[in-house]
DNA sequence: ACAAAAGTGTTTTTTATACACCCATGC
DNA sequence: GCATGGGTGTATAAAAAACACTTTTGT
């Protein structure tokens, strides 16, 4: 009754509602905060709990489709990354499956995405509304959810490391600096030097300076650099390191 | 009807069934081979044709409790390594599915293994019986099952390059050379020198030289070596390359 | 003039790559 | 004694890491 270790050949097949949850990240390079987008829950189970957006999916649906509709539910945005993440399926993960043998599942998909800051706008009609949480100071989430939000955490570093996600959420033009400090965001601050950073990054070659400069207060204005997708799709098979 | 575009709100929950399909190597070191466990179906849908072993999720089962179960419905092995691979569910993958739009949906959450070929026994009770396969000479699957089989080859190849799962495959103890032939087999002739992968691994400290000797054959006898999980620990985080 | 931000260069250490060569055994 | 598989060493190139320094701007 409930065992999980009960996997005599009577036992019947599950029948499974199939969740997906988003861990969606964004990096505010204003003030280099990294975000993670919560809604907070009104209905039971885990009332007034935060929880990563999510939803059930629908028939005839995909499951990149309802981790698309989520997303869409809760913020508007342009630019993002987004792949599959991992899926959690154990017995008794959700407190909606009957405690009865021959109740239902609920399986959690889950999609890890990382949005442009400054082009995402929260959708405030529709219920619930969703928000940008500090990720250093994340609460303490419904269902298995902070399970899922560190494993997305891991995903993101990993990705940052050996691929070129960070250009798909920074502005068309950027300054190296940019770039150093969305990695440090994420990363760290002693992940690498600035200025080994930098010259790294310029010799991979797919990084365009544009002519462009920008100045931000005192200092030195900065070359505004592009990313070339051409470029890049030389090395794609490559192992690239952006440490 | 059918559309994977047909999102709107008004669309029912879909309905799940869960099948978990595994992707299982071995390396046959002897003879050189990377093996693929496949299971020849005897019925509709795809009779005839060879599929990667899977099974439907029981009530009360674990994904990864289905992922084991099948392993041992097909194989008895007491070493491997296991771990998800990746879920595919868009609708219409398995012919299964009603094409009424409020039909079952069939779910597959992969799982990739590696097992220890000389320790692995086929059950040749059983139906379908399981039977390993060249990758190189794999045929057309049933299903969407090449596509999970590439991307399990994909796991495989990278997971070899920077963890250490061959060292859950090899004997307990096992010469410099077996460690390299099992690496050119899965990776290719030309992944390195062995030379410099000898000189690699031994200096990452974890493989300690067991002062046994093997002879085999004409030639010098070669050192016995043993992977040392305690030394292999503290290396842990740091980014491990193998290559 | 000087602080702030951007950008360049240099030095040292470590790692990768390509080899050449020596060692121990069976036949 | 020589072919065979095992094992060591070296020379060069490339990359990582640490850090000093120059340039260009705003105030």
């Amino acid at each position: 009754m409930g065992n999980h270790n009960l996997t005599s050949i009577e036992q019947p097949i599950a029948e499974f509602k199939v969740g997906v949850d988003n861990v969606i990240f964004s990096v505010d390079t204003q003030q280099n905060r990294l975000l993670i987008l919560l809604v907070k829950r009104k209905k039971a189970p885990f009332a007034n709990f935060f929880s990563l957006p999510g939803t059930l999916v629908k028939a005839g649906e995909s499951l990149e489709d309802a981790a698309y509709r989520i997303l869409s539910e809760k913020i508007e945005v342009d630019n993002l990354y987004l792949e599959q993440l991992y899926t959690f399926g154990e017995p008794g993960r959700d407190p909606r499956e009957n405690q009865d043998i021959f109740g239902e599942r609920y399986l959690s998909v889950s999609y890890f995405a990382l949005v442009r800051y400054e082009d995402t706008h929260l959708i405030t009609k529709g219920n619930p509304q969703a928000v940008w949480h500090l990720l250093n100071d994340s609460p303490k989430l419904a269902f298995d959810h902070n399970r899922i939000l560190d494993y997305g955490y891991q995903r993101l570093k990993n990705k940052l490391e050996y691929s070129p996600i960070a250009f798909k959420v920074l502005p068309e033009v950027f300054t190296l600096n940019d770039l150093y400090q969305f990695y440090t965001t994420v990363l760290g601050e002693n992940f690498s030097d600035y200025s080994n950073f930098r010259a790294r990054l310029l010799k991979l070659g797919f990084l365009t300076d544009t002519g462009l400069k920008v100045s931000r207060g005192a200092g030195r204005p900065a070359a505004l650099y592009r990313f070339d997708e051409e470029a890049f799709a030389v090395l794609q098979d490559k192992p690239l390191v952006f440490i």
